[in-house]
DNA sequence: TACAACTTTGGCGATAATACCAAATAGCCA
DNA sequence: TGGCTATTTGGTATTATCGCCAAAGTTGTA
């Protein structure tokens, strides 16, 4: 693979790679109703703060979410919803594979 | 989070960690083209067969990819070709990020 | 300034992912 | 059967990810 197509395609795995883990993809969901700050989502989530706001900054890093600080709570949002229709292919794969366990069990 | 939520997410994310990986991603978008075995694959990627294989097993068992096998190769073909929907969002973020890099600089 | 609330950062142990080599398996054909 | 090609599996060293605790910033308020 030449190096400009390997580049390119890092640059991609490095947003999915964002997304790929269960707490973050929660987060983007909750973030897709409505921002929500920090503590908020730690509440939600149950885990402790420290590990959703290294949470939230992968999901920054990646470019998925924006923060802002007003007072002390930093809110953070989705900065592109389209993120959701993402999620709308992983189900289909999901419900294929369902689809496919049933087939094989007749 | 209640169990079943996290489950529902754990779900998504296995489908979503198997495409994060650059090789995987590069596989899938070949595929997306027209079906090929491992030998092509590997040949286009450059890597040993049997780290091939392992992507490939993996995009499998996430139900991503579908594999048949003729003879003594074994050809794979996406088993839902929704999932190039998939980068249009992920170029999106990408575009952005670069938007947002080249508008700090002003 | 001192304190409290909110968030981020540093550090560490545990677990998972990755790539290669070597070896095993599967199918084709002489 | 024996050899050849294609692919998968096992083993291992290296690296990355994860979650918690502890400590450090940051902001608003008395």
């Amino acid at each position: 693979m030449d190096p400009k197509t390997a580049s390119k395609f890092e640059i991609r795995a490095n947003v999915i790679k964002a997304m790929a883990h269960p707490t973050r993809l929660f987060i983007v969901d909750e973030l897709s109703r409505r921002e929500k700050c920090v503590s908020e989502l730690t509440a939600l989530i149950g885990a402790d703060t420290s590990t959703v706001s290294k949470h939230l900054a992968v999901l920054k890093k990646a470019g998925i979410v924006r923060d802002e600080k007003r007072g002390t709570e930093v809110y953070y949002t989705l900065r592109c919803p389209c993120i959701m229709n993402f999620f709308q292919c992983v189900e289909s794969v999901i419900r294929e594979n369902a689809q496919e366990q049933l087939e094989l069990l007749t």
